[in-house]
DNA sequence: CGCTTAAATTCCTAAATAATAATGTATGAT
DNA sequence: ATCATACATTATTATTTAGGAATTTAAGCG
């Protein structure tokens, strides 16, 4: 039975997940990772876009970097900000696909 | 564009979405979900199921409910929680796909 | 009615999260 | 070496959330 197979992985998987779930859970960070789904960004654009401060972004950035939702790369005196993996891209994508409508 | 659309959508959504992503995101919850996917169930199961305390799962579907993810109907003295659309259904099922493996 | 079971509600305390401001650090240009 | 830019880090306070215990409500049964 596949939905018990499911519920076995869940529970042994539930805190890792919630914590990745936590870190989405926030309309900022939220929209930060609608941008970076469009492509890498820089600190500034990404401030720009989402109209807040360097100090919240920068901590938004820092939390999702954490929790591995992004990578950073240094590209001279910027740093460029990734979506961290494809497996996020498609839960984004899901969300986006039932809620941003 | 799609994605530009995308983000104007989320703009305006993602203070829901995040209501939503919050109240998924916790272990407690997301096993409680991940059950709830194989059927609805009373109170008392889900507790059984995932061995917390009835004050604690009382809490839980309460606060699930408040944020539209789960419906409530009585049966006698219990009560029957179900996952309340297709549409978390299908978000549950991407987080079990990506994530619980 | 009084009792038991099922579940919700209230109350309380601890811990996590969020927001802002201020300061620090690395890089590139002059 | 100095300065501006780009970003991170630290510190602080306010708000949210979590969890447990106790109480309450509602239904069914003797």
């Amino acid at each position: 039975m596949t939905a018990a197979i499911s519920i076995l992985k869940m529970e042994k998987t539930c805190d890792n997940v919630s914590q990745i779930l936590k870190a989405l859970a926030h309309p900022g960070r939220l929209l930060v990772l609608g941008h970076l789904l469009n492509g890498p960004k820089a600190v500034g654009e990404l401030t720009d876009l989402c109209a807040i401060s360097q100090s919240q972004m920068s901590h938004f950035l820092m939390r999702m970097k954490i929790e591995g939702l992004v990578t950073v790369e240094r590209e001279g005196k910027f740093r460029i900000y990734s979506i961290a993996d494809k497996r996020l891209g498609r839960l984004l994508q899901t969300i986006q696909r039932e809620y941003c409508r």
